[in-house]
DNA sequence: GATGAATGAGTATTCATTCAT
DNA sequence: TATGAATGAATACTCATTCAT
């Protein structure tokens, strides 16, 4: 009977994943303290013992959640890495995959948001963040200079933070925005904002002249 | 015995103090879940049960810890609201209290950012923010438009962002920069670079012409 | 009211008490590691986490009933250490003074018997051991070589052996002997076969001129 | 297909024979509380299902490393049970047959140590120990009274405990004896010194008449 | 103001065992 | 013969909190 046999593989399947899944909600929204793996378990509808089974401890399963993240993330962006065009065109597209996948990964923005505090979680985090900081510092190169206020580097820290904090503190903003922060309007708006950021500095720095 | 009073008084005043300053440190280290009253206690070099006499409760205790924050955090800009002259200088004044305080209070970045994805927590970080998203909006008034990509609102959360998340992001960062990213220098170096942003948006708005 | 005082500070007493002496009982019965916290404090009457409170972790709980156990050996045997006489007559004594111990204390063969096996708990077992092999080893030297069969060390692993043994093998040799084995009549007879094998082995000694 | 056939015997009796291995290795060393069958099926290179469909259960697994080394034991003194000679050359060679079992054996020693304290490997106990004593009791009988402090079961305790005490506590005694108590050249002291204890009470209990 | 004892629910994790395949 | 998933009870230990003194 296939049909029993398919079925026996979807639960198998399910089983981790629903595990996965309950456990990537559960963390995102309350971080990794709050959460028990009881918490997950329920969740989950699992027994609790199948969660240690299935993900061998809760640093486990948490690093499981962050190492998913950390994939779709680099994957998001692989595309606007190797694109050519002007360098606004570039940083345009960049930014655009980055709101996007912010956008898609709510839960994600949460995630890091709370682990930036702690110090286990951090070389995932800068693992995450070298492949962008090397990709802005290469772009930026002919317009600035190595070091001081317009190195490449704080560029980095200001563009991500633009994209980032949006998200981060849309929760809190909810009152200063008519209607949800989040909804496609909102966010294409917010998009917009950013790509002016990114005109307006880079005409400034070209004003300016070379680094 | 006003001697005895007086040393009675001290030592009160002390104990709170001794239990207010190890919550302090240890919520802004750890967070709120990986902190039990038994640390605080042990970090405070006092009883356990003391806590629970003086504070009342955990969460009370993590309140007055935040509250406490956001009574500093206001008294820091305080003069900076009030202060005239161009909306450049006013701006840079602004960022300059802003950049100070979070210098001095460093472990207040890392409590806020792993607070923003606590919804119980929302209320008093609103109420922080108020004040700041008011001033700027009324400060970019004049040539900022009410809606669309370059509402104040967008520039509230750019600058803010600009700012902490130079904070909450820095230990991350200490391998991109050659050095302590939270020394005297580093800092001032970003304090222009954020007049330079601020100075060349305003720039680009005044082009464009009155919102 | 010293009524309700005094009881209240017996109470207080009594929970350590029953604490330490529920697990005195337990350890010694089924050995550390067939006995759970859950069981101790159910043996005591309190609650699971007041174990915790008094005694810190299972652990230091075990090394307590150990230490107590140590502590009751050295002095029992204190004065034989120190009493005079002919060799026969000390080395009569010490085994008296030992036997009498074992007899008082029949838990502790069979805890030490477990516990043999548990590298964790040598350095106790070795220190509880030392003055006496340090003794015997003086008491010996004019007689014995200090190397080869008739080494002193040998002598002290066959005596306390004869003695500890009686007491180990003990439930296995009900059987054997009519009657309980530990009965105040059976014990009496152990002695006198152990000062008869002293006297014998002392006699061969001495017969064989000085080691 | 016999091949075939023969390489699955071979698994078989390499899978089942690799899991004993690894009981008794763990159950002795660690005892059986200490020993999960997870353990046991790591250390064995199997799954754990595995265990339980070789093995039954773990008291089951338990039973059978126990009853192998009942099987060995018997089988060691075998020889020396029906050997003739002098009463001194019979106990010389009971005890060479034990000690040589014993040394053999070494984990044998701490596991019976252990499970001496637990009543339910009484029986296997006592059946391991009877032949022994009924050979002692009748070896004895010519020059031992029935009761009393000079009874054969007294001499079955004793050396017994001249014999196995010195395997039990060989890994306290490493540092009063210099160097490894377990290799051939200290073994073969003991062997002596044993010896010597016989001959020594054997002239003292012949001189005394008989019994 | 301060303390030590007490509590009951909670934590992550491991257990021996079963079962369908 | 072998396996991977599943289970429910148990493990040591910590938690915030209370309370009598």
């Amino acid at each position: 009977m296939p049909k029993t046999l398919k079925l026996q593989d979807n639960n198998k399947l399910e089983t981790a994943a629903k595990i996965r899944a309950a456990a990537d909600e559960l963390f995102c929204h309350h971080g990794y303290d709050a959460v028990s793996i009881q918490d997950v378990a329920r969740h989950a509808g699992v027994q609790k013992a199948l969660v240690f089974y299935h993900a061998g401890s809760k640093a486990a399963l948490f690093e499981q959640v962050l190492e998913a993240y950390y994939h779709a993330h680099q994957q998001a962006l692989a595309t606007a890495y190797e694109a050519g065009g002007t360098l606004a065109e570039r940083m345009h597209r960049m930014i655009d995959a980055y709101l996007t996948f912010m956008a898609d990964n709510l839960r994600y923005a949460a995630l890091i948001q709370r682990q930036v505090g702690s110090p286990e979680t951090h070389p995932l985090i800068q693992r995450n963040m070298a492949p962008l900081f090397t990709w802005i510092e290469a772009a930026l190169a002919p317009l600035t200079p190595k070091t001081g206020p317009l190195a490449a580097r704080h560029f980095f820290v200001t563009f991500s933070g633009l994209v980032i904090n949006y998200f981060t503190y849309a929760p809190l903003l909810a009152s200063l925005w008519q209607g949800d922060p989040m909804s496609a309007a909102a966010l294409e708006e917010r998009r917009r904002h950013v790509h002016w950021m990114v005109d307006t500095m880079l005409a400034a720095l070209e004003a300016a002249g070379p680094g």
